[in-house]
DNA sequence: TGCAATCGTTTACCAAGGTAAATCTATTGG
DNA sequence: CCAATAGATTTACCTTGGTAAACGATTGCA
């Protein structure tokens, strides 16, 4: 079943990812400055995160230092695949449509897409 | 905060959606053709369902017919904005970027994926 | 030396999703 | 007419994520 992270847990790894390490009270600080949160949520958190395997921690100084323990691609790419089969029975393209469908997309988006397209397609020939 | 919809209850709307409406039994028996399910769990979801005005019921016979009362687009889209807002920060290139680098693309859906971009692209010209 | 600050740990609660038994109720076949 | 059946409702429990206070240990400074 891999790694499933939820909202709040998913923004202490982003931390954890951008840093590569970080104290509890950093990450509380970091996370604090869009969304005010408690220092012991934060700590209770990483208690569950490592619990999962997601993080790991070394004391240092008497103080826990937690570093990810699965990289940020691995956990988007589980994510992405999970709601991809939930929502669109593992259709990208039913995603995209949808989106598309729905004025979603920017134009600068759009772009973006075609080039993503265009060259999956060369490399694919 | 509109709908959210877990595992299960999405596939007892999806029964709705496709049938417009049906029974607790008939969605019992139908969800049990893939995963066993116990009828008293479908009942229970249809009220938790219902309480968020996503079914509504209408007695014949002595039984309740459900009917969806939100329509799937509306569902899959806003699952589909708050994941992407969640993991790609609102940018639907970034998912399909991922998806693609991954090799979770087959050559059918890259075909598809081409013919929605351009499709858009003349349109929003 | 002692006390406040800082960390980590324990404990507790809430909400939502899921799971399902138990119970109430009405209908119908024997 | 009454019991079995089928459907609805109540009740209950588990898990996960989130939220946070309370508690305990340690340390450094006044």
């Amino acid at each position: 079943m891999s790694i499933k992270l939820g909202k709040v847990q998913l923004s202490i790894m982003r931390v954890l990812w951008s840093r590569g390490e970080a104290t509890a009270r950093e990450i509380t600080d970091g996370l604090s400055a869009t969304a005010p949160i408690a220092h012991s949520t934060v700590q209770t958190l990483l208690r569950k995160l490592q619990d999962k395997g997601a993080v790991g921690h070394e004391k240092r100084d008497r103080t826990f230092y937690f570093r990810p323990l699965v990289n940020e691609a691995d956990v988007t790419q589980r994510a992405s695949l999970d709601f991809v089969n939930q929502m669109f029975k593992g259709s990208v393209s039913g995603l995209v449509a949808h989106l598309i469908e729905n004025e979603q997309i920017s134009d600068e988006e759009l772009a973006r897409l075609r080039v993503l397209v265009n060259e999956k397609e060369v490399q694919q020939k």
